[in-house]
DNA sequence: AACCCCCGTGCACATATGTGCACGTGTAGG
DNA sequence: CCTACACGTGCACATATGTGCACGGGGGTT
């Protein structure tokens, strides 16, 4: 009539050695002899904690005293700053690893339990997806924020298995946008918009808690999927060019003040445009490498970020820019 | 004309290395390199950051497969159960401080800023308090929950120690309650109760967002403070077994089944009615060592406690009785 | 039944981390 | 100016942790 108390379940043995080395100091060894097994097995049995997201560590930069270049870039741009330390000649793959590494570990912090997350799939994203902690929650869903087709490929696999990984990450349904990145003819947008199976992605869009996207630039030494992919033609190139654009989020097009009005191909576009993505009480952006700066502060004048993870050299860049924005 | 970004603070240096530490899983070998310091000045700031709180690791068992036992728990006495693993055969004196430790690390995830947190100064409490994990917040307020004079000492030195390093921990104001832990004089008590300076301090209490306290019982091996200290005489002890006594909160006694009135020793108790604990949205209970299990029986019988930190051994204990609370 | 494959284990070794100690620097006081 | 002291540093060593490898026990297949 006893309760068994068994502990079948490795999860059970990792959460009991988890608690018993990082909530009371023991070490493995001792950790060993309680659970009665070999010391190996426990450091295997924390690790899986750690990559499981069993164990949670964060970092809390007490807010009166975050760093000088967080600081200076909340109060020029209004946004919480996540300055990832990054040696300044570290190459820029590298770079995008550590940063990449650090947001997603950082992004678990952002994500709940019946959030709707939208994120992008550009090369920032794509690299942030190979590092997500899990973290269990409920009725959460991770939506495609724009089409992924090109002419060279449907460009399907790709993108889904970004979104799936998130969507394994946390526990979250994954609602793909199988359309095209850029569409051929406006008029197409413009019918397929009109498709309930489109509208239920775009109105999941609309009522995101969460946005995680990159940004796009021509320039970038890591180049952007959008800029290299086969998406874009010669003639798309020189209609950018035309139009000063800087830089794009989601495939949408902005110039360096943050305008994307009358910018051509933004109509030919399937990411949201900018009031959709500004409706998202938390919008994520993330950005490694000092090529993307001119793009970055176009998306920072267009308000499209709340919150930016990016490395201390692009930080540097960005503030020695002289253009204030300030709160708005 | 270039911005400057000294990182002139120990505490810059450690939460750069933190990052680098634990959310980019650098060997602090590497870190060193990057700051240009040695190894060992790493291995010391990342104690540093975690003593400071700058770092905090937390456990999240998924909700939906916790352990067997604080599942239990949950279903029988609808409390959110932490339950600490500790060894079975291990000294009441190293149970509770291993206990005491965990308990502390857990606490730092229920406080917050702006919130007032009652702390009782038993015991237990003073083991936690020993632990701390310090978490800067603004605006918090830690109030003691009972008197703790006596007839030997004031017990002011004591009490406020525990409650000063509450106080330090969270950055909070520390509202004593410089009363004896039982009048002698019920009449006494009221009076006292009418004055201005108490009331504040009543007012504070019926606000706690958070309370903290551990649980009473005269059998407890590790004597609780009310029934070793000579709070009590010889015909207070008589008068408690008299009205069924099988524990106590904050001085305030209760029986197995939770009620607590008509005892008479509470007219006389300086600690808060249960009412105004149950008040207070979280109130969390920390007990090590089965000898309390009758008391805590009677603590969750009286509503007493929404989050339960216990040990192993004493959850099963409180399992193996009969008596079924059920979710109220 | 015999076989094989998968998986989890402990061992032994390679690394990584923690810490006593001695040294050097800066500061307050004599 | 000298002395005393507190503090932070790196070194060298002691411990603690991570990991390749070989072994052995289910469970499925031939």
């Amino acid at each position: 009539m006893t309760i068994e108390f068994q502990h079948s379940d490795r999860t059970q043995d990792a959460l009991r050695a988890s608690h018993l080395y990082y909530l009371q100091d023991l070490t493995m060894e001792a950790i060993a002899r309680e659970l009665g097994t070999s010391r190996s097995s426990v450091s295997r049995l924390l690790s899986y904690a750690r990559e499981t997201g069993l164990v949670d560590i964060q970092i809390k930069s007490p807010l009166d005293q975050a760093t000088v270049v967080s600081d200076a870039l909340h109060r020029r741009f209004n946004v919480v700053a996540h300055v990832v330390p990054v040696p300044d000649q570290t190459t820029d793959v590298d770079r995008l690893d550590r940063v990449a590494l650090s947001a997603a570990r950082i992004l678990t912090q952002f994500v709940d339990s019946n959030m709707v997350i939208g994120v992008a799939w550009g090369s920032t994203v794509s690299a942030i997806s190979r590092y997500l902690v899990p973290k269990a929650t409920h009725g959460s869903m991770v939506v495609q924020l724009n089409g992924a087709a090109n002419t060279r490929t449907t460009g399907i696999v790709y993108a889904s298995e970004i979104l799936r990984r998130f969507g394994d990450a946390f526990g979250a349904q994954v609602q793909q946008f199988p359309v095209p990145a850029f569409f051929d003819d406006p008029d197409t947008k413009i019918a397929l918009w009109r498709e309930r199976s489109t509208k239920r992605v775009l109105e999941l869009q609309e009522s995101m808690d969460v946005v995680l996207f990159g940004i796009g630039a021509a320039d970038a030494l890591v180049p952007s999927h959008v800029y290299s992919g086969g998406y874009l033609e010669r003639t798309d190139h020189e209609s950018l060019l035309h139009d000063g654009v800087v830089g794009d989020v989601a495939t949408v097009f902005f110039r360096e003040d943050g305008s994307s009005s009358d910018i051509t191909l933004n109509r030919r576009a399937s990411g949201p445009d900018f009031a959709t993505i500004r409706r998202a009480p938390r919008r994520v952006c993330v950005v490694a490498g000092t090529s993307k700066v001119a793009g970055l502060r176009g998306a920072l004048a267009a308000h499209l970020i709340t919150d930016l993870i990016l490395d201390e050299s692009t930080a540097r860049a960005l503030l020695a820019g002289q253009s204030d924005e300030g709160p708005s």
